[in-house]
DNA sequence: CCACAAGTAG
DNA sequence: CTACTTGTGG
């Protein structure tokens, strides 16, 4: 995976040009491993383009403010040590199970442990593998040495059962593995994702009673360090949860996707959600609030605070105007926790009739704002605390876009766009597409045998259909320029016979070109429901060097074009497409009516 | 033209709801006109959205720095008095001869002239209009009431010559005009702009002799206002000119359009540009420097000062990061005209052998850049300055943006586009293209006969091109939603049967239905010189209820295809593109190949 | 260099 | 809602 620099402003900077670093053992030299411990990544470090950041869970096993850590691990082999780390790449990354970044030469990597602190320029780049989550982080050599669990309260997110949650979420992942999502660096070298897989501890363990005072608050997250890392649902004792708007939306600012639990709004646009907990008398007297947290949803920006843009919040009057997530109450309270923006709401006993309560949330930035979320999805992490305890929470997406229901269609399209190409993207490509014209040949007729074909039945149409989608493409490319191209020197040329040319001028030898001589040279379509009253003057489709001949009779019901032989191919072609499409609809007509 | 608000922040705002504001007469009693002055529009009026500013000229007749002024003439009707002035909407503005923006409600409008100051916040949309350039500035009420020349010196950017400059740049206009580009105020009502048009003054001095200190200074613009109401090339007693890089450009950095000159360029990236005078030795003895100063091109915004956005701003770390535009010298000094940022470099001889200097010029934002210059097109203007007198100048369009070859393409392509269309914009739209399917009939073969058409032949023909690149758009995105939607859905519910499915499942049943149920229901196709050997097994056409017939024999040289009535009108009109192109590139093929 | 992403305008 | 613009990533 080779990664550019494509940083508008530094377009002459790259990060990742070889040859000139030392190697990682050089690195392993200056730390002196001492067996384990945190390695830190600085501002300088997240200041570069491609990598936003380094962080990993500390041991308390809880999240990391601004830039991270990395958690080392000393290789028995003290050639090669290994460091276990979450990165942060910028920009989207992908799905993929197992996914690499490298780390830029010249990183300043400032270690960190018991005995004291050093640091380090790392001058060789470096690749880091993203262990897929939920599989335990080991190294390399390491075979498959399990870490000790750090025996975490039975409370608390990370031992939670809701497992729905947005896609871009990580599954819930169990608290034994000290690094979920983990990341494994290492020198220049891919691994085999399964070589590492370990099975999943999923310890599941009944809910204590619900009570106020008897929860084992050790056991809970302290407000002061957010638990970012675990973003799956987790309701808690009181069983806490939220309800995106679900129903009637007539308005075009807003919408969610059920299937995703993604909401899809405009900024500054405030959306209903809804709150709801098993025991009110008890929240409201104990001054419980929900608290509201962006958190990115990607991991490797997870510990990373989300913040506005700088644009958005200058332009902004508000009080709050720093804060991304707002509440539209007048209860609403903001702060942060460390770097993070927090608005927390005083719960409240519902209105009678009611069992929940309201809050407006509304974006005040959009995902893709530079400087701020910088087009990394995020999440508002919603948290029922009790005393600066989290005692439950709920995850929901958020897109904050302009075209909130383009987006959504467009992801879904997307999502099962690449789901169709999964097995199918590797097949030899036809055609590069590089020239219309003279591709045009070798996309003839070549779709091959279905028969005996052994690729999947569904791959095949997907395929045929993919291919058609290039063809029309192709074609709608070279009008548009042929348009474009044409016009811009044409009428230049002849801009002085543009009013009352004679006919025998250039235009109206254009014009006889275009439309194929004279009337007499059409070739009369033979069709047996045409009648003469309707039939519009056609453009005729020969050559005006080929003479008209006669047409041969269709049979009832079929239509008979005749072109020039050199049309064949596409002509056949497309009728192919139009044909493969119209059976569609009339087999799978509820496939086709969705379109 | 109703401006909606579509500032992503403040999508809620409507600064144009009607119905509770008061009227214009009710702002003229508050403000009690004096006879004429000025308005001063102050920062919360620059921060509403849709309108960026608000600006004329003072009594001196050059720029305003920052917000701007409305000069107020007192009409003689007292209950509607005028206002003249210049406006800057945000975004871009057509280029139309007439253009209106509406005033917000609530814009608080300070008023000064030369007995005081008092401001008055206007409660009433207002619509403001564009009075072309070159035409002088009279508001609707006053006939045609030729303000008097503030008799400028001859000398100076305004008794230029050049008139060649980039389409964006206003042609020069008399300096007779107080305010050239003016706008006219007034309460929702809208004016022929021929019926205030007069004419153009234009007065053409010749130069005087060359000289240094014989100069009239009075008559040239100080530095500290730079005149960028007339951004035309005026080369000056020194005939001082600038060469954009016209030749070898290997990298895909930046490129220059030689017809509308403007230099595309990726930011940060240096280009050398060229500057020649006719006496370097005076010039240099004189300290004389070259001066650049970015001006935004557009008449709505050329009062206001080109800066870098704030986020470029905080990443960089050069000491001259507030910058826009930099020159690659050690010899540049960079510094402020007001709000403008200038940057100098003293002219010094060329080496022996050359006429010019060599300036590596760059631009350290994108034209895009939210926060600077926000989309909005400028220029540099190149002033050749003696003593800080302007004794000539030269403008450079600059686009710097990521893709510069692309977008140069593309704004020819807009250009050439918009020309074509220009004529035949009006005529009855065939088809809006709402839905694919739907529609396609009414695409069926209406090419208008071309021999009978009042419409130019080239219009004529551009529109069946056009047509046919909608057709193909049509067909592309049909079959892409299909492609998408048909296998999300399909899979979900057939996942089970991807593999190992029997023949008679439902996959069997879709492949059956793709390749028109088996191949002996193909059609043969008739043609003279497809061997059997090269034959591909082919899909075939007709729906599998149409039992096959026998194929016509196709004329020698033709290929008859024969396919379901239904798809006819669809058959014909893509052969017909097939041939159009073809036909064109035949008989014009110096158009086909300069595609 | 192409396709996609996502804000913007009509 | 459609088309266009324009940065970004592969
Ligand atoms: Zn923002
Ligand atoms: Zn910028």
């Amino acid at each position: 995976m080779d990664r550019q620099n494509t940083d508008p402003l530094f377009p002459d900077y790259d990060p990742f040009s070889t040859g000139e670093y030392s190697s990682l053992s050089e690195i392993s030299d200056l730390i002196s491993l001492p067996g384990s411990g945190d390695i830190v990544f600085d501002e300088s470090f997240g200041g570069l383009p491609g990598l936003s950041g380094f962080s990993t869970g500390s041991e308390n096993g809880s999240t990391q403010q601004g830039f991270g850590m990395c958690h080392v691990s000393a290789s028995q082999d003290s050639h090669s040590p290994k460091v276990n780390a979450r990165a942060g790449a910028a920009g989207p990354v992908a799905n993929a199970a197992t996914e690499y970044i490298k780390l830029p030469p010249n990183t300043l990597i400032q270690f960190v442990d018991g005995l004291g602190q050093g640091s380090v320029r790392y001058l060789r780049q470096v690749e880091v593998q993203q262990i897929p989550v939920a599989n335990q982080c080991v190294t390399t050599e390491q075979k498959a040495q399990p870490h000790l669990s750090l025996a975490h309260s039975t409370a608390g997110p990370s031992s939670a059962i809701n497992t729905a949650c947005d896609p871009y979420i990580e599954p819930p992942c169990s608290p034994n593995t000290e690094l979920s999502a983990a990341l494994v660096v290492e020198e220049c070298m891919k691994l085999d994702p399964s070589s590492t897989n370990l099975p999943v501890m999923s310890n599941f363990d009944p809910q204590p009673e619900p009570s106020i005072a008897n929860v084992k608050k050790e056991g809970l997250p302290r407000s002061p360090s957010i638990d970012v890392m675990h973003l799956n649902d987790w309701p808690g004792d009181f069983e806490f949860s939220i309800r995106p708007p679900a129903d009637l939306n007539n308005t075009r600012k807003w919408c969610y996707n059920e299937g995703t639990k993604r909401l899809y709004c405009q900024p500054n646009v405030a959306i209903e959600v809804h709150v709801t907990v098993n025991n009110w008398q008890a929240l409201v007297a104990s001054g419980a609030t929900v608290r509201l947290c962006a958190v990115f949803t990607d991991p490797h920006h997870r510990t990373r605070p989300v913040k506005r843009c700088d644009l958005h919040c200058q332009k902004d009057t508000n009080p709050n105007r720093e804060h991304l997530i707002q509440v539209d109450s007048s209860h609403a309270v903001y702060g942060y926790v460390g770097e993070r923006q927090v608005v927390s709401v005083p719960l409240h006993a519902p209105p009678p009739g009611l069992d929940h309560l309201t809050l407006l949330v509304k974006s005040t930035c959009m995902t893709s704002c530079l400087g701020g979320p910088n087009r990394r999805p995020f999440a508002v992490l919603f948290s029922c605390m009790i005393e600066n305890f989290e005692r439950g929470r709920q995850i929901l997406s958020i897109r904050s876009c302009r075209n909130p229901f383009r987006d959504m269609e467009d992801y879904k399209r997307r999502i099962s766009k690449n789901h169709g190409l999964l097995n199918s993207s590797q097949r030899a490509d036809s055609g590069d597409g590089t020239d219309a014209i003279a591709n045009r040949v070798s996309l003839s007729v070549s779709i091959p045998d279905l028969e005996s074909e052994s690729k999947s039945d569904v791959q095949s149409a997907l395929e045929s259909i993919r291919d058609a989608e290039k063809f029309f493409n192709r074609h709608r490319q070279m009008l548009k320029e042929f348009d474009d191209k044409d016009l811009s020197g044409f009428r230049s040329r002849h801009n002085h016979n543009l009013t009352g040319g004679l006919n025998n001028g250039p235009l109206s030898r254009l014009r006889s070109d275009l439309t194929g001589g004279h009337d007499s040279d059409a070739l009369t379509l033979s069709s047996d429901s045409e009648t003469e009253t309707t039939r519009i003057k056609r453009l005729t489709f020969v050559t005006s060097s080929q003479p008209n001949q006669a047409v041969p009779a269709a049979p009832s019901g079929l239509y008979c074009q005749q072109v020039e032989k050199k049309y064949e191919a596409e002509v056949v072609q497309y009728v192919e497409r139009l044909a493969a499409l119209d059976r569609l609809k009339n087999n799978f007509p509820e496939l086709y009516e969705s379109l």
